[in-house]
RNA sequence: CGGGGUGUAGCGCAGUUGGCUAGCGCGCAGCGUUUGGGACGCUGAGGCCGGAGGUUCGAAUCCUCUCACCCCGACCA
């Protein structure tokens, strides 16, 4: 398996799924669209859960189950929730062998299931916010997949919150995004723009959706997370009512927030090189491979002694792999564990160990200028200096790749050549024709409306006429 | 759904003017020598050539039909 991968300039897209499959994150399943994710890719989610659960937890979440079937009916309820997600649903018909009354669907997303839940146990203010979130897997039966980006079945969390008022639910759908980027940016190391998704991007069921958007390393924007205003949407759907202080009842608001293992693909794309996947050390599975070297076996326990009292003092402090395999060479592992993307290499070979030292080397820094040696003594504190270094360069990194590739173009010529290769910030008038029209003309869509916005005025990149915003334009994942 | 492509050993492929025993590289197993940037030798295991029909003395190879997967578009986290 652990032949080299087609080079990323080559090929980007070969080079993605070759990575995935060589790097064993993932490989293709019998069933068209779905993929296993593999104990190596499955550790990295896990890291991704964990980071993220964290975060919800600390914002006053809990989680909780929701099935997996919801009958036909339901996803009927709300008119623009139906009509966004018919072409994709999976349609259960026959279960123990008989035709059922009503079709089951394979939830896509559990909005409706959730809001005829909390329909029953919402009665009075004193009831709300919930505050939900749930991990789980949902289907959408997608004409085109790719690993991670968008299979038939993937991983996700929804976040489904119910709130007394429509401020709550707007707070608490801008409270999410932020806990996203945050994650994004701090743990997975991904420069992301905050903003608010045009109608035409809006989710199904939706008042208003907010995104974070990443650039990839070709350039194309990645969707990394949303987060919805559903308004009273929902609600009046499915009769989410409740009694307020005043005795009168109203319609609860709510919000609905998601990010799925296609961030487990924006990790690779943002990070990645032509030597394979470079994981930023607070997702890493492994954060440092340690790889042992000697030439008979009185040097062998010399070096595994050694190895032990470092590992010793690592304990729970680092994540790290002991590479002691036998049947492979020093510098054949050297190139696999760099193909799998650990962020630290840690060499001890003879002359290490007579020396009292070790030689690190840097997945993110190649060749001679990422390797240094570093003393034993108060080895775990330079290693974990050292993972920051590398978590803080790769994240200096995106983002600076994507300054570079993100333009401000002055007419219409222009952002063609930008959203060619790139991003275009651009005065939008906000008219979905103009949207639309672009979007044919040049494949490129909004991806957001940034909150970051200079108050100026300008004029709509294909239009002309007055425009109060900018939007960032791209060719999207 | 439209366009393109591929199905032969675990992986990557060759073989396809029909021809006898189906081959190469990597990987895998055993033994030995190796090990600081993808080591080497020897021995060996592993195939109803995607499936079904047909043509033929003879089919991986020709014909028909099917199935699966990949890539490019439209749809989408």
């Amino acid at each position: 398996m652990t032949q080299k991968v087609t080079p990323r300039s080559k090929d980007y897209f070969r080079w993605y799924t070759d990575v995935i499959q060589k790097a064993e994150l993932a490989d293709y399943a019998p069933v068209k669209g779905c993929m296993v994710i593999r104990p190596y890719g499955y550790a990295l989610w896990e890291n991704i859960q964990q980071g993220l659960d964290r975060r919800f937890k600390a914002t006053g979440h809990v989680n909780a189950y929701f099935p997996l079937f919801i009958p036909e009916s339901f996803i009927r309820k709300e008119a623009e929730h139906v009509e966004g997600f018919s072409p994709e649903l999976a349609v259960v018909t026959h279960g123990g062998g008989k035709k059922l009354e009503e079709p089951l669907i394979v939830r896509p997303t559990s909005e409706t299931i959730i809001n005829a839940m909390y329909a029953k146990w919402v009665r009075s203010w004193r009831d709300l916010p919930i505050l939900i979130n749930q991990w789980c897997n949902v289907v959408r039966w997608e004409m085109r997949t790719r690993l991670f980006l968008r299979t038939t079945e993937f991983l996700w969390q929804e976040g489904h919150t119910a709130h007394a008022t429509p401020e709550e639910a707007e707070e608490e759908a801008l409270r999410m995004l932020d806990v996203y980027a945050d994650f994004a940016e701090n743990d997975a190391a991904i420069p992301v723009f905050k903003g608010r998704k045009s109608d035409a991007e809006r989710f199904a069921g939706a008042v208003r959706s907010y995104t974070i958007e990443a650039m990839m390393g070709d350039k194309r924007a990645l969707q990394a997370g949303t987060s919805h205003n559903l308004g009273d949407n929902f609600a009046r759907a499915f009769g989410t009512q409740y009694l307020d202080r005043n005795n009168e009842l109203r319609y609860v608001h709510q919000t609905s927030w998601g990010v799925s293992t296609r961030m487990v693909g924006a990790i690779i794309m943002v990070h990645g090189d032509d030597q394979g996947l470079i994981l930023p050390p607070k997702l890493a599975p492994y954060q440092v491979v340690i790889v042992p070297i000697w030439h008979d076996e009185e040097e062998k326990a010399r070096v595994l002694a050694t190895v032990e009292t470092i590992t010793g003092q690592f304990g729970e402090a680092v994540r790290y792999k002991v590479d002691d395999r036998e049947e492979y060479s020093p510098g054949w592992k050297f190139n696999e564990w760099e193909m799998r993307g650990v962020p630290l290499r840690l060499e001890i070979g003879p002359r290490d160990v007579a020396e009292g030292q070790v030689v690190l080397a840097r997945r993110d820094i190649g060749g001679r200028e990422g390797k240094s040696s570093a003393s034993m003594e108060g080895l775990v504190g330079i290693v974990q200096e050292m993972l920051d270094k590398i978590q803080a360069n790769l994240f200096a990194r995106a983002l600076k790749f994507r300054e570079d590739n993100t333009r401000e173009p002055t007419d219409y010529e222009e952002f063609k050549a930008a959203v060619e290769n790139g991003f275009a910030r651009s005065y939008w008038c906000g008219s979905a024709e103009c949207e639309a029209t672009i979007k044919e003309e040049t494949r490129a869509t909004i991806r957001c409306i940034p909150f970051d916005q200079d108050g100026k005025k300008g004029k709509c990149i294909y239009c002309g006429r007055e425009a109060t915003e900018k939007a960032i334009f791209a060719r999207a994942y």
